[in-house]
DNA sequence: TATGAATGAGGATTCATTCAT
DNA sequence: TATGAATGAATCCTCATTCAT
């Protein structure tokens, strides 16, 4: 094991190499995705458009299942990483201005990646057991749910868990029929509209 | 001397006999697919099902996506018979109470055959093409966009095109997540608080 | 199912079909293991051999596994009908003669086809899980103990079993290595002077 | 300035850690062997367990096949060890004795390490080529022969190559289903009775 | 028209071996 | 010299579909 990092994170040459590897597997595994979708993602087509083995694919992951979990591991993070800092300082804001701050953030996901995010909600739920991805993940879910517990005076519901549920499965639904089902890309406009009727009837809802 | 029965609809035997395959074969469908999934559905097992031979299965459907197709539409005007009886009368109902009937629909539809839905919502995307299913589907729309043109006068909205898409998306995402995701069966009272939640949100936003 | 045998057992034209490919699969099997032994026989070249596709191999034999079963069934049905029958009448022969029949018979079996015989016996443990080919076959054994113990007032042993697997564990063995291991076909001198003497072996240790 | 040590058999360090890898080697290879079965070991598999980079194995061994044939070779070895050990003074004994100690000897070979015993003979043909271990390997026929014709007196048999064609066949045959096809390890009592039996057989057999 | 034997492209995966570092 | 990433031929097997009977 040649491994002599001078200083700090260097990363030697072989580590760098199958991070390439890996990078590119992954990468071309969301590409077929996007492009041909699952049933064209076979595991010699992907290595082929990585420009690497199948062997080397099997190297790093152990089974097509595998590859597609990493897509959306790597989806999912970028999406989060999105939310979270859009939500970093939301629990200070009053109830209409969060919940639009909630709507906004759900758009902005689903168009990090749209047509990437529409064939992983859409066909992924095959690959199944990891369920990931569930209804704009929990974590989604969590965020809102403790936002809406230190709101609690604002609301005229009592059950959080209950009003979250409401509150998180509709915006998700709207934002997913508008931005993937409705033509190629939303217009600022058409953003804006959706952003408005999403907050006033999530927030009609939550006033009671 | 062309067999074209006389009175009523009497089909002859050889008729009646193909009615009798394509339904063995749809039912097969349906049922594999709900009890052992997409993957396990193939052609040769749906025949064997059925109790057809594979011959017979491609005499009456050119593909295995056409099979499914049938279950598809099937499946749908199941739904839609229940809606249409359901909703018959929704048109002198005021507001509140037509809105309540809507959701209550949605939820019966959910619960003719919760597996099968759940199955066709998430595999058939990969049928693609023949996009039915499409959020509860257009006709659905339409009678919710018709309800809306009737009652405008108590409306707090003025596009009533982009509400309905707002009230259908979020009724059938409610309803769907309810359903389908949370534990196996819904109590009485689960699904009596989802209609109440369900209406008084969708209600809230039109009223304005 | 159009079966209309009008007489007898007139198989079917398809009976026949298939009978005819899984011969050729197996008859295939049999012939790759034997010329270019286990680790080529590969179920697409099997299938090549055989003259028939991959898809037909699989319709009638769910693994590679099972092909290899096959063979070692037909060959393990001709050497016990040869067995069989050349044993019909030794219960009532004299210990030697027994013997002496009980060796020829076992070069016998071993010349029906050397060279399957041979790869069968050192490839196949590797197919395990259905041990066939046991040393010499359970069914052997049988028929010799049944043997001595018709015979017991000529020997000088009393633990029939126990001189069983000697005797039976022996022949196999003289017989095996001869046969498979010198040079290619015994002469008739050889096989005589084997039987020679293996027959002293056995009946020298019998006799006590 | 070439590195021959001057004194003995000092290996340099380099010479020693090439010999520990190889032994390593070597030793992963066969516990692979008998814990997991031929199919199991894989040169990766083998460098793996041996605590070796692959490139190190094929540093050292040109294929797989030269793995397994070290083993093979060491296994062999050892047996040989014991057997030339305890065959030192066999030529003295007369023949009963002596027989016994053959029969004895081979037992012993096979209880050295009974499972990699069995592997190398189910498995090893299958590796061909190198036909080590053959019937009990050429020295020991060798050794057997050479008692033979010491003994020539005692025996009732004109052609001692046949003979001890007849005899090393059988013992080694005997020893070999007893320890490793009957149940997993022979009692003293059991190796004694099998001892017994077969130096019985081969005696009786070689007084003619 | 019904049957089911036959097809074969294509898919997931393994593993002995090579070679740049 | 040691390392381990990379290779890709080869393997077993599936399944939608065709076609002779």
């Amino acid at each position: 094991m040649p491994r002599k990092p001078l200083i700090g994170p260097r990363k030697t040459a072989t580590q760098e190499r199958s991070r390439a590897t890996v990078d590119s597997l992954v990468e071309a595994t969301a590409r077929i995705l996007v492009k041909e979708g699952f049933d064209k993602a076979s595991t010699n087509r992907i290595a082929e458009v990585a420009g690497v083995s199948i062997g080397s694919l099997y190297q790093y992951f152990p089974s097509k299942e595998s590859l597609v979990a990493a897509v959306v591991e790597r989806h999912q993070q970028e999406i989060m990483q999105t939310v979270r800092a859009e939500l970093a300082k939301v629990q200070e804001e009053p109830l209409e201005q969060a919940i639009r701050r909630f709507v906004a953030v759900a758009v902005q996901a689903h168009r990090l990646d749209p047509k990437l995010h529409r064939v992983l909600a859409e066909q992924i739920p095959r690959v199944g057991k990891l369920e990931k991805l569930e209804t704009f993940s929990r974590e989604n879910f969590s965020l809102f749910r403790t936002y809406l517990e230190g709101a609690r005076h604002e609301l005229g519901v009592d059950d959080l868990e209950l009003a979250s549920f409401v509150c998180v499965t509709t915006i998700e639904a709207l934002t997913h029929n508008a931005v993937l089902h409705h033509g190629k890309a939303l217009t600022n406009d058409q953003m804006q509209m959706l952003i408005d009727e999403g907050a006033r009837l999530v927030t009609g809802y939550l006033k009671g």
